[in-house]
DNA sequence: TATAATGTTTGAAC
DNA sequence: AGTTCAAACATTAT
């Protein structure tokens, strides 16, 4: 039995990370529940976890008439077989270990999760849809960019670090309006945060994520030298949008 | 030490 | 009544 750590930067593909991570303990009976969450901690209790999965952001775990959604928003953390100081949230015991979850939301919902979950919409999944998200993304014609995807509906798992590196990957400005982007380019970026989530996961995996960043947090452009521009609350969404102004288009009506 | 960050939900205000 | 927006939540590194 060994420890495992850490979640941060909880966009899709750490999720995923974390989905494996826990995955030892899927099929197995839950013998003691425990935490501050606000669900009926005992509907676990000694019953099986059938199925452990994620879509998006979310990590979920199907029991046999319910299941746990939980989201790390910005601040969550999870251990397996240790604990932190801080109360968990939610606390898993089996016979061969156990986690906890710290600083999360935790959500019991009744039914399936194939009821609630388009999984064509994740971008994560073997069955993402790239034309589903295609054709979701033109009908935002007044939206910027670096809104859409943003758009969990669209880009499930898609954070702000994906966001931003994909708008520099394919050279568009996150404040182009998506009316304005030509078909071509916006069939690239739903192609891109595809691809990139992939290397996200694969970086992360390796903790060398943040060695590979080409625009996120950077002062100067990787390509041409120039000055990043950040902009801190970008958009209906108000996050930070990093770019960089020569090599990145902004698309404008003309 | 104050600030800011990878995110979403809620409820007030219009 | 529907939309929009700010506040709330809460941890950790810089």
């Amino acid at each position: 039995m060994h420890s495992e750590t850490i979640v941060i930067m909880p966009e899709g593909p750490s999720i995923v990370i974390l989905r494996e991570e826990l995955s030892q303990f899927k099929g197995k009976k839950v013998l003691h529940v425990s935490g501050n969450a606000k669900i009926e901690l005992e509907r676990m209790k000694g019953k099986k976890v059938l199925d452990m999965r994620s879509w998006g952001k979310h990590f979920l775990m199907s029991f046999d008439d319910f299941f746990i959604r939980i989201h790390l928003l910005m601040f969550g953390s999870y251990r397996v077989n240790e604990e932190k100081e801080a109360a968990p949230r939610l606390k898993l015991q089996f016979k061969n270990g156990e986690f906890s979850f710290y600083t999360c939301s935790v959500k019991l919902i009744e039914g399936n999760v194939d009821d609630v979950y388009d999984w064509e919409r994740d971008t994560m999944s073997d069955v993402w849809d790239p034309e589903k998200a295609y054709k979701s993304l033109v009908l935002e014609k007044e939206e910027l960019i670096c809104d859409s995807l943003l758009d969990q509906e669209i880009f499930a798992g898609v954070g702000n670090i994906i966001k931003n590196e994909v708008l520099f990957l394919t050279k568009v400005q996150p404040a182009s309006l998506v009316k304005d982007i030509p078909m071509k380019k916006l069939k690239e970026i739903v192609k891109t945060a595809r691809e990139y989530c992939f290397d996200f996961l694969r970086w992360k995996r390796i903790f060398e994520l943040k060695k590979h960043y080409r625009v996120h947090t950077k002062n100067v452009c990787a390509d041409c030298g120039s000055k990043i521009v950040l902009m801190q609350k970008m958009g209906k969404r108000k996050r930070r949008s990093f770019f960089c102004p020569h090599c990145q288009v902004l698309y404008t009506k003309e």
